[in-house]
DNA sequence: CTGAAAGCGCTTACAG
DNA sequence: CTGAAAGCGCTTACAG
């Protein structure tokens, strides 16, 4: 079925298709007799007239369209991101295209190219190691842009992020105060730099103290088996031990062998995990973990970039918004 | 920077926009010579030209994009079907837009009304109670559309599914068979017809066997709590009794409650849940629970949806695939 | 108070 | 082998 134009409305109400564009998007300027406009408003709805918005966009060079990169969206740190993003875009008309890219720079790219052909106004970006020249090539175009959870090093662009190194370095603190005779710290073996930044937080703070340290570096593809090899060789129980797993991926995977290993939580070993999720609530110890404030950062995120999109300036920008840990009991 | 179109390129290349229309497009009838075609590509690749999808579609009348509306992106569940879908959309050239209705038949009507106006040439639906008039309303247009997960009762339209009776169905029978004394059946308090089919299959078996039975039936908004007042009020540990949670977030809540109590899987209770989630493996037992076919599905709608939109026709065929038990060591 | 016309960036049937 | 032209559904500056 042909779907009902502007054109339609103005055949039928016997106006031409500008009166019924003016009627339709109610412009104050335009003075249109009221008995005008109530016939064409009576008319659109009677043929259950749809705007067209793609046309609209064609026109207007905007599409009111926002494309959403990030790793993976059944990753539920990403999709409490996405649903955030999406109910502060759509508060500003915006609808959201979403593309997961599994850490893999060719993905990365031609979502980017995607998202730019759809002529989408801007996008929100978690960009991956090595996608520098793709959002490069964004930046070329003018296109807005912003980063979120991660950033780019080596390019200067707006971006939302947590204080990676403070808080590091501040729970690192806070197990130092506790006297733990060994601490292994948990991260990925990447380069991704908001993840290098979390090490180096915990990293300087640790190297002043007295303590027994280990890094256990896992690859970001293979998290369940790396995890449950990494803690099988170096946790050693007979010391007090304390773990920071410095991402919410690496903190189920390791919870989750501290559970199958039935190692008690926080008697035999204390536990410090990264973000908010339900799966911490099955475990039998409350879990101590760092919450970011996604919903500000989203809201921030969202703001910085319509921002962008009606002004075209970049400053580039990074934000830090702070993380806070919450202590729950797994730590003693 | 206004980004280059054809017309540019045909200027810089003195040809016309219909050749290089042509050439772009890589069509194979027209037959432009060698010559102009490299001329045309080197040209378009130094001036860095990206092709506008928006003004292709209103000239095609296709926009390539597809809409997906279920309950909430943030949720485990939905997220996950959110990426297979994604994946397989991709494969078939679209992109995907997402929005969340929160079980709110109002926001799930203003998402179609939007989809609809942004030109998506499909979308997957999983509709919430009361979405029949804005589902009628797609259909009126004759807007492809295939509902996932849940379905409409009284609309027949293609929809993807699991075998919800049945296989509540024999998860009765599997629970009858293993002498419970009591079992008790945690649902929504909810009129969706998926649902009522889970309980319906479940009613079907226990009816005819001679074991205490009772329905926990929790509002679909106040989750955590109501499972939790409930299950301190029903579950009785003195006598022999089975679980069985009908939805991912009734089981991890349900869990969650059993963890809180101390309450020991399955000595004390046995337990059966819905979905799977790496939060099981926080659970101090191994899961036993309801296994959907997710990808298979997904793989599915998009096929569906895809063959609705090149012929228009709509058969209402419901497919049920067949969920399964994935039986771990909660059970005993 | 209303309309004719141009134009957004494409595609494609047709002509030559 | 290539181009002129129409048209997809809108918006808006301009004229009357």
């Amino acid at each position: 079925m042909k779907r009902a134009s502007i054109k339609d409305i103005a055949r039928i109400a016997g106006f031409s298709v500008a009166t019924v564009s003016y009627v339709l998007n109610k412009k104050e300027g335009s003075r249109i007799s009221d008995t005008t406009k109530e016939k064409i408003l009576e008319i659109a709805e009677s043929i259950n007239y749809i705007p067209n918005k793609i046309a609209k966009s064609l026109k207007m060079s905007k599409s009111k369209l926002i494309g959403l990169i990030l790793a993976d969206i059944s990753n539920d740190f990403y999709s409490n991101i996405a649903r955030h993003i999406e109910d502060e875009a759509m508060k500003f008309g915006y609808t959201l295209l979403i593309g997961s890219c599994d850490e893999n720079p060719e993905k990365f790219r031609k979502l980017t190219e995607l998202f730019s052909e759809q002529q989408v106004d801007g996008m929100i970006l978690a960009p991956v190691v090595d996608s520098d020249e793709a959002v490069l090539k964004l930046l070329k175009e003018e296109y807005p842009i912003v980063t979120f959870d991660r950033y780019l090093k080596n390019i200067n662009i707006p971006g939302i992020m947590i204080n990676n190194a403070e808080i590091s370095e501040s729970i690192c603190e806070f197990l130092v105060e506790k006297n733990f005779e060994e601490i292994i710290y948990v991260g990925y073996d990447t380069k991704l730099p908001h993840l290098l930044d979390r090490q180096e937080g915990f990293d300087k703070r640790i190297s002043t103290a007295d303590i027994q340290y280990k890094k256990l570096l896992i690859g970001i593809h293979n998290i369940t088996e790396e995890i449950y090899n990494g803690l099988e060789e170096n946790l050693n129980l007979s010391k007090k031990t304390a773990l920071y797993f410095s991402s919410n991926k690496l903190g189920i995977a390791g919870l989750s062998y501290l559970n199958q290993k039935n190692i008690k939580v926080p008697q035999e070993v204390s536990v410090i995990a990264f973000d908010e999720t339900e799966a911490y609530s099955l475990f039998p110890t409350e879990i101590s973990y760092v919450q970011q404030p996604l919903m500000d950062m989203a809201k921030e995120a969202v703001k910085v970039l319509d921002a962008q999109i009606h002004n075209y300036t970049l400053d580039g920008r990074r934000i830090s918004f702070p993380a806070k840990l919450i202590n729950k009991k797994s730590v003693q």
